[in-house]
DNA sequence: GAAGTGTTGTCAGTTACTGCCATCACTGAG
DNA sequence: CTCAGTGATGGCAGTAACTGACAACACTTC
């Protein structure tokens, strides 16, 4: 990250990545797939904490409400603390193509995690993937308002009213 | 697409595609910015058909219908008519992470261009961005149920079952 | 017929990424 | 204490994606 605001994605060679950390470039490449899974490393976290939030949820909550309320908690405890990485990092991000791509693609991964817990609580296939969908929509509405704002509300609360402009629009 | 499907993604260099195309490799960098491109020429096709429909709907209808009506006659005039093509080159991009990130690439361009349109309808912005970023999810989970099952319900009628879906879960 | 314009080929170069093997620190069994 | 095994790293050679610069050529326009 330091790098990659100090002169950019595109400008910034693995070489210089690996030289910063004091190892190889043969050794970066064995801990990151590839030079934008350098910025991804915080995913697993976040999609267990929503993943265990979505698992401990009461029983017989509708799906739309586990899966929001999962993703407020893992947002107040995995990027609230973090908040200042988390917006230098979606600066990163929003300001290159390619890395704007992986987050869709860890996004996305973020629904299938929540897909496959609500299956496993007994939500039929259709609502699960629906349900997973419309709170990862509303998640990355949230977010982005969120990490261009610094000093406005919070990332729960963002989640809430864009939700809240969801329900105007659809229903 | 030939080459891809007879020995997949990663197994064909673009120099053999460049060749198939009796061209050669500086050529084929020429017209495709990279090798994943060559997979979205058909894009910005669509999303010309989608602003279209969008820009014509009857004046003061909801956001989300102007959305999905827009996203059906799309449907309806560019990937029905190549329904073998389009059902093929998902499963080409289906099968490889590394397309399937591009594509949900284009399907946020494709709610960009939603959004925009509707802007320029004066919805406003908020509004235009959950009724894009909502219409895009329907038509993206209702396209993938089209593509694994030929022969089944054509795509404007999953558009619509899907935002019933939608619609049993929010409201 | 000459000058301009657009497309292609050629070539050299960079960089992301991979496979293979050697080295070395660390650990646990004897 | 020693030695075999294990895991992390470095070194190296190789492939393939992509880029920039220039030359060649066809095609239009005046």
């Amino acid at each position: 990250m330091e790098l990659f605001l100090e002169q950019g994605f595109d400008e910034t060679a693995v070489v210089e990545i690996a030289a910063r950390a004091g190892v190889t470039e043969r050794t970066f490449f064995r801990y990151f797939a590839d030079k934008r899974e350098a910025l991804f490393t915080g995913t697993p976290i976040l999609a267990g904490a929503v993943a265990d939030a979505a698992a401990e949820a009461t029983p017989d909550s509708p799906p739309i409400t586990v899966v929001l309320a999962a993703l407020k908690t893992a947002a107040r405890e995995v990027i609230e603390p973090r908040a200042v990485y988390a917006r230098r990092r979606a600066y990163i991000i929003r300001t290159h193509p390619d890395l704007h791509e992986r987050e869709l693609l860890k996004l996305t991964q973020l629904a299938d995690v929540l897909r496959t817990t609500l299956q496993a609580r007994d939500v039929d296939e259709a609502a699960a993937a629906v349900a997973a969908d419309v709170g990862i929509a509303v998640f990355s509405g949230a977010f982005y308002r969120w990490a261009e704002a610094a000093g406005g509300p919070d990332l729960p609360a963002l989640i809430d009213e864009t939700y809240a402009d969801l329900r105007k629009l659809i229903c």
